[in-house]
DNA sequence: CTTCACTACTTCTCTAGAGATGTAGAAGCG
DNA sequence: CGCTTCTACATCTCTAGAGAAGTAGTGAAG
């Protein structure tokens, strides 16, 4: 070759650990462009294939977002708060300054899309929910868009034999949403489990949540119980995960 | 050039595309080999460069991971479970299956690293304990280990003028842990906050946790409070996203 | 004042090569 | 039998080019 780099690791690893060095040092903020591909070159003095594989790695890292025709500009994490409890009047908790800072709460979610069907319980929804294999559900799915950005999908699924004829199977559940029709059928929600876990998201997701390259989702399973301690409802979410710092509070 | 794609899309994205349909219609189970950048250039005649973006496209997504000199192999997922609840005896919670199978529970965590030393409290470590700017604290960093494997980096704040002189400065903190002689010094904790966010980790992340490209990591920051209402610790923690499932419960 | 075509610039995709470096199994040696 | 060395093969890094495609600003036409 080629490629003897100076130091012991590749150019285009050094190249990335200055940029991001200058970005974490705030010679480029928020939103702000930084040295795209045809500068690298110049002054790096390196094909272009390697200094865009530079950019690539803080790609990756979720540290910037390359604009066809524009650019690479630097991004910006500003998430909302979701509180797993509180939401439901705990009052007390959650006193004390957070650790991650978050936006004023005035901002809103809105629901976006809406669409509800029948169709065949997912073999592991229908352990959850404790049905027979190949049970009809009633499938609620939902996006929710901040300030216009996707940023949260929701799958709610429950057991079509309970919820059939009432208005959780129509896209406008009413006032109090599903759990309040829940409670009506004498089957309310008294208890939460909240499952959650990360990875990249896949080329649907991408494109439903309209995500850059570099962020990952945050996957939470709920699952609502009720005072029987019968699974009643499964939502299955899917978030942006630059969009959002979840909270939970217990006692010891 | 050159590139002019039969379909609508790169040449990359559908090389990609049909080898994560292979993947998921099982053609290729965990652990298993897949065509690599020689074969790929074979079959779909494209340059080496082509070949290795559309490996990337998989590397990044986190479904496959490459090992140099030997070829691309499939990955394979197998959480373990944390509970923010329940472990504090908690019974009759987290009934019903779960969404996400977990590993049988028999494999423990190990401490792997324990470090202990005071130094000035990050701004934001000061913000949440209620101390002033530039407060010494100390700081427990620890890394936990699950069948050799880092999963977890844990890193403590605690105030020095609470602490200093207790076995919470000493690398073993006796029998009960740290909150066990927080409970001595007259400062249990009884309730506990967890903001969890996700990311990519950075470089020193990866390296620390061993961490594959394309793999999340997810930020659990935890803060307990005693029963004044003060805060006490503060733990953050960064956990190896495709090693955990987080669960929380609570009541409506 | 608005709209549209043009243009300079950006990132994106791809080619065809080649040396560097790590891996795993085979061959050989003590 | 156990250990080392060799070797075929794998991924990794990088080069120097070039056409495709999107963006934003300018200036002319309506």
């Amino acid at each position: 070759m080629s490629s003897r780099n100076a130091g012991r690791q590749p150019k285009y690893q050094r190249i990335a650990a200055e940029l991001r060095a200058a970005i974490e040092a705030g010679e480029y903020g928020p939103g702000e462009r930084l040295p795209g591909e045809n500068d690298l070159m110049a002054t790096y003095e390196v094909a272009r294939m390697t200094a865009r594989q530079a950019l690539g790695v803080l790609q990756a890292e979720g540290v910037v977002e390359a604009r066809k025709g524009a650019g690479v500009f630097v991004r910006d994490f500003r998430p909302i708060r979701r509180r797993g409890i509180e939401r439901l009047a705990h009052a007390g908790w959650g006193e004390g300054r957070s650790v991650w800072a978050t936006d004023a709460e005035g901002r809103e979610l809105a629901v976006d899309l809406v669409e509800v069907h029948e169709g065949d319980a997912p073999p592991v929804i229908a352990g959850v929910l404790d049905l027979a294999d190949g049970s009809r559900v009633c499938i609620r799915r939902r996006r929710y868009t901040l300030d216009g950005k996707p940023v949260l999908l929701a799958t709610s699924y429950l057991a079509a034999d309970l919820v059939s004829g009432t208005p959780i199977t129509r896209p406008d559940t009413g006032p109090g949403g599903i759990y309040a029709r829940l409670a009506e059928l004498g089957r309310k929600p008294v208890r939460f489990r909240e499952e959650i876990r990360s990875r990249m998201p896949n080329a649907d997701e991408v494109e439903r949540l309209e995500l850059p390259s570099g962020v990952p989702v945050v996957l939470v399973a709920r699952t609502a119980f009720d005072a029987e301690g019968a699974a009643v409802e499964v939502n299955d979410m899917v978030l942006d995960s630059s969009a959002y710092v979840l909270e939970y509070g217990f006692e010891a």
